[in-house]
DNA sequence: TTTAATTTGGATAAATTAGTCCAATTATAT
DNA sequence: ATATAATTGGACTAATTTATCCAAATTAAA
């Protein structure tokens, strides 16, 4: 696995999180652990760290729950969900696991490995939520399991 | 992190003794955990699990250790090793956790990591243990930490 | 033949990740 | 006002991964 769990459940609720605030809409903790399919006590936990980073906002009392501001969800990509949830995720480390690896001490697979970390890099740096929202949208793509 | 520790080690341990075995020398644990720089009992679990899968060959006894046949050194690759301490490494999972992702059912991402996965997928199975120790052999590549 | 260096195997411990449970707080809606 | 539906926070549990320790078995060398 990639990412942790904590990673997934935060990026799939994130999403619906970001898909229901582009309507205007906030949405309860029940309702994004049921459609992204996620332990909903965990899931909590998982808000409250996103909440602490300043991703999503929460409105408490009855028919309060969680969104996403708008300006905010012009700015968020991966790397912020995966950070808040994870501590720093860094995928710029040695696939050996080995400290002093680098291009001018390179492991034996650095080589081999460079491009797939650069792309794994890139690919949580330029993906913003947002896109994945509109896309969810379109109805081409789906969060169900 | 992509693998695990027990991979990371693995790894790591498998080249150095195919670079030994290369040069008709068995090498004992105490020296590979020095060498690759990993805790020398797990690192004894880790050689147990390999050679169970008849990755590595083992001699007991006083000046016993591990090496790797010349047939096995041929046809191994990373998946054979990742594969041994971890039981099936699938690297074609959806990154967001979805067992329902498809090219049919697509996650979000799903078109963006399709290559990603596809390229990790491709580093771990055309990957000889051979050539990485050979690429080890001439000292361009290292295994120091 | 004894000693010493090694692998083997089993039990156990520590650390991290994943997850639950419940009481307290908050605020809307009836 | 009051009941109700929601977040919040803290303590706890479970599962997995990462290790450690030690005794037994094996075999080469002294």
């Amino acid at each position: 696995m990639i990412l942790s769990k904590a990673s997934e459940y935060s990026i799939r609720a994130t999403v619906f999180i970001a898909l229901k605030s582009l309507e205007g809409e906030k949405v309860n903790l029940k309702e994004i652990s049921i459609q992204i399919e996620s332990p909903e006590a965990f899931t909590s936990k998982l808000l409250q760290l996103l909440k602490k980073s300043g991703i999503v906002r929460s409105s408490l009392g009855k028919s309060g729950g969680f969104d996403i501001e708008k300006e905010k969800l012009e700015s968020l990509n991966l790397c912020h969900i995966v950070n808040a949830v994870d501590g720093k995720a860094d995928y710029s480390v040695c696939i050996m696991g080995l400290k002093a690896c680098s291009d001018n001490v390179p492991c034996p697979m650095h080589s081999q490995y460079r491009n797939i970390k650069q792309n794994l890099n890139d690919l949580l740096h330029n993906t913003k939520l947002l896109t994945l929202a509109k896309k969810l949208r379109t109805g081409q793509v789906f969060l169900t399991n």
